[in-house]
DNA sequence: CGAGGTATTGAGGGGGCTCAATATTTGTGG
DNA sequence: CCACAAATATTGAGCCCCCTCAATACCTCG
């Protein structure tokens, strides 16, 4: 497989234009302050979601309390539409967030009547079908400091201002995202930091010095600690 | 979260019959003996594919020629659907198979013209994105234990035949499904077999001795080699 | 400025990987 | 049907990456 593609998951711009005209008084939007949480695992789905400012993420929780994140969500992303009846994830804003709220049944029966948006909905569904399974191929397969270069890779690309990048998310976060430990995590980012392939403005604010070689890293050159 | 299902993942039935109706002519059965590929990662996505007899592969080649295994198919189900006009992974017969072929405009005009093949396609898509997600969390928080007993779970459940159950795989691609190595999967077994939780009739067949074992296995009970 | 959360760094141990040898099964041709 | 080769599976020894546990630094907000 060559390099995991890091091309953007925002939903279009035609899905919320078209949402909105469709389903009219049903939205509605909530707030939230960063920790709380949109829905908890288990119940019951009843709504789509969209994000309007903020971040937010989605994750699952093991007996043993670990956890796995499956996305971080941005403003402009879709999310919430389980397959069952039931949420299968937990949903928590990362910092303060605005969400706009579709009824799940008129949210799928729009999205249905709508060539163009349900072309949309399932390209949206595709690309997250892909991001997961680049994800396990990352997870199962990569070193951690291959992990972590891909993922500021992504992030970076994402973000694509000129230079800086902010991490919304915490270690903590990162790490469950990665399947790593918080302290690999960190011991990673000082090695990136050391071998001067990023530089660290803050704890949260990143910007790539080198990027040839962060790719390269990504690709698993030199790709261990120590 | 809890336990991970192992509900089926196979097509609707209504899924082969309303499509060869929509589509006629223009579906044709390849035949495929075990190691030939069907598409490889990068080649034009034209088709999207339905197993009627055998069993397949799905996977992904990084660069230092680890793989990952996105899934195994089988007997009824539908895969193909690249989000991208490429493939994105490269399928590959584990068995000799015989595979519907669809061309893939005209599968997803049929789909989309139909509401209840639309359903059911989001569905299969929407599962598939659920069970990468459940692999996610396994490959990035379970023990090598934990991942061999889910794996022999899930499997003995799709085949639901009484009592033994046939691995159509290797070992191979079992640790690359699992990412883990193949040596690993062996113990793994050999571990299993010790402590009396499951039969090997032969290699590739085993059964169930102590499914409830089993099960507090996968969840995590003693869940180490040694 | 203190308190609590977040991040960093260190020391040590273990689970799974690597390398290697052997056993078993499968496939092929005589 | 057997013999041989090739592929697949199993087992062992040793090591290393990452996890665990623990201490310290930093950052944010009352």
């Amino acid at each position: 497989m060559d390099k995991l593609d890091r091309n953007s998951l925002e939903a279009p711009i035609i899905f919320t234009a078209a949402l909105v005209d469709g389903m009219g008084a049903s939205v509605c939007i909530k707030h939230l302050k960063a920790g709380e949480t949109l829905y908890v695992e288990g119940e019951d789905a009843d709504y789509c979601y969209e994000i309007m400012s903020g971040a937010m993420k989605e994750y699952n929780t093991l007996e043993d309390g670990k956890r796995q994140v499956a996305e971080f969500y941005k403003a402009g992303d879709m999310f919430g539409f389980s397959e069952s009846s039931d949420q299968l994830h937990t949903a928590e804003a990362i910092t303060s967030c605005a969400v706009r709220c579709y009824p799940r049944d008129a949210f799928m029966k729009t999205v249905a009547a709508s060539p163009a948006l349900s072309a949309s909905f399932l390209d949206t569904l595709m690309t997250r079908l892909h991001r997961a399974r680049e994800r396990m191929v990352m997870i199962g397969r990569m070193s951690a400091m291959q992990r972590v270069a891909t993922f500021l890779l992504r992030l970076a690309d994402d973000a694509d201002n000129q230079h800086t990048t902010h991490l919304a998310m915490s270690r903590q976060d990162i790490a469950d995202h990665l399947g790593l430990t918080i302290e690999t995590v960190c011991r990673t980012l000082t090695e990136l930091k050391k071998q001067q392939i990023i530089v660290m403005e803050a704890a949260r604010v990143f910007s790539i010095a080198d990027l040839p070689r962060l790719e390269a890293v990504a690709m698993g050159a030199r790709g261990r600690l120590h």
